[in-house]
DNA sequence: CTAAATTTTTAGACAAGACTAAAAATTAAT
DNA sequence: ATTAATTTTTAGTCTTGTCTAAAAATTTAG
């Protein structure tokens, strides 16, 4: 149907967008390490396939399409992510590679059956939801660590960042999905934390703070 | 490190290979489904890369590094059939065309943790051997029916062609891999057989004959 | 052994996707 | 409101892999 680079531009305009009207023809350039001329040649092409709608010198916005499209790929990443780490003994830093190939497998038939398989997870490994066969996925609520004060206490559900470094980070501080975390102070001067995690007290920067997702108790 | 269209080729010129000392250029073309011109292209490709010995005119043979290179593809083939069959309840006439997709994908580790998923399966769905990471496989004693004689008696173990028709047919017949067959007839005018499965006679033609794989008991 | 048929290669073109350099449009700064 | 800086587009080129048509080599037939 859609060819290998297409499905990436519609996924990185996909995670551009946010709440954004247009998401420019830099910053998808940006993400996906091409030059902006590589870019404005392919949004023509996704706007002519009506997956996008494209502005010149403004911008572009998947359209309904093209937004399904972004849903269908993203639901076969974290279907797979998940599929590598329950079943194949991945870490949940090395499943994003793998899981950017395997996305791109056409077959309705694999991908619902491995969704089966693996019982209809609702979230991948990093805590981002899988969407259904038609977009739809479940929106839990969140909020961002360094938006907490002290005192609070809630539990580790997903993650803003998932990079293999910061991921690595976790694993070395024992924390992962469903870890319980506890504010036990918070530094004004450098916007850092102390928490507890696992009985233990531990300092987190401001960066760290700003890329973990808590549900509160 | 090859590209999905360098891999198809290596694929299909090992799967011409079989004794031959040179396989020709139609011959790839004719398999691929491509004309001759793309693939004299792709043969000085090939030989550049050192994956083929290309001699104009005459055709190509793999290099040792191409037949490793086969092997590791076909492995990749052959494994992702037994996990489509195994785990997620496809039928032997519906892997083939997924697996063509999963067999590119590049993942030294995905494919290693496949195999161990899988009990490290020796044969595939259609009877075909199953390389190692090194490209060695087990060589089985078989027999084409079309060489039995009245009153042979052996188990299906493999087939040659594996065509989506014709599993089909074997299904009908309720022919699978491991199903008993005794030779009760062979009729010298049209070269059909008479045989013994699952307990009653059935008629086969030279052509289903000659593609059915015997061990004898 | 020569002529015809077949196979293979070459030459030239095209589509997808990427890049560089230059031009045009937009945005920011005096 | 101009000018300067930035962003975006256009124009032209490249690579990979494909194709058609024509030329060259090989094989088959008479
Ligand atoms: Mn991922
Ligand atoms: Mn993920
Ligand atoms: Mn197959
Ligand atoms: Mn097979």
């Amino acid at each position: 149907m859609h060819s290998i680079s297409e499905e990436n531009y519609i996924k990185a305009i996909y995670h551009l967008q946010g709440g954004k009207a247009l998401v420019s023809t830099n910053e998808i350039a940006g993400r996906m390490n091409t030059k902006a001329s590589s870019v404005t040649d392919m949004l023509k092409k996704l706007a002519d396939k009506n997956l996008a709608e494209y502005v010149p010198y403004k911008g572009a916005r998947l359209t309904d399409k093209g937004v399904l499209c972004a849903n269908q790929i993203i639901r076969k990443h974290r279907l797979w992510e998940v599929f590598l780490v329950e079943k194949l003994d991945f870490s949940w830093d090395e499943v994003h590679e793998v899981a950017e190939q395997l996305e791109h497998i056409q077959s309705q038939k694999l991908i619902d059956q491995i969704d089966k398989h693996l019982g209809f997870p609702k979230k991948d490994p990093h805590g981002d939801p899988i969407p259904d066969r038609h977009g739809n996925y479940e929106k839990t609520n969140k909020t961002v660590l360094s938006k907490l004060k002290k005192g609070d206490k809630g539990t580790l559900i997903g993650l803003i960042d998932s990079s293999k470094n910061f991921l690595k980070y976790l694993d070395k501080q024992h924390m992962k999905l469903g870890t319980h975390i506890e504010i036990v102070d918070f530094e004004e001067f450098d916007l850092s934390y102390t928490i507890k995690v696992n009985g233990a007290e531990l300092q987190i920067s401001k960066l760290i703070s700003d890329n973990l997702y808590i549900k509160l108790n």
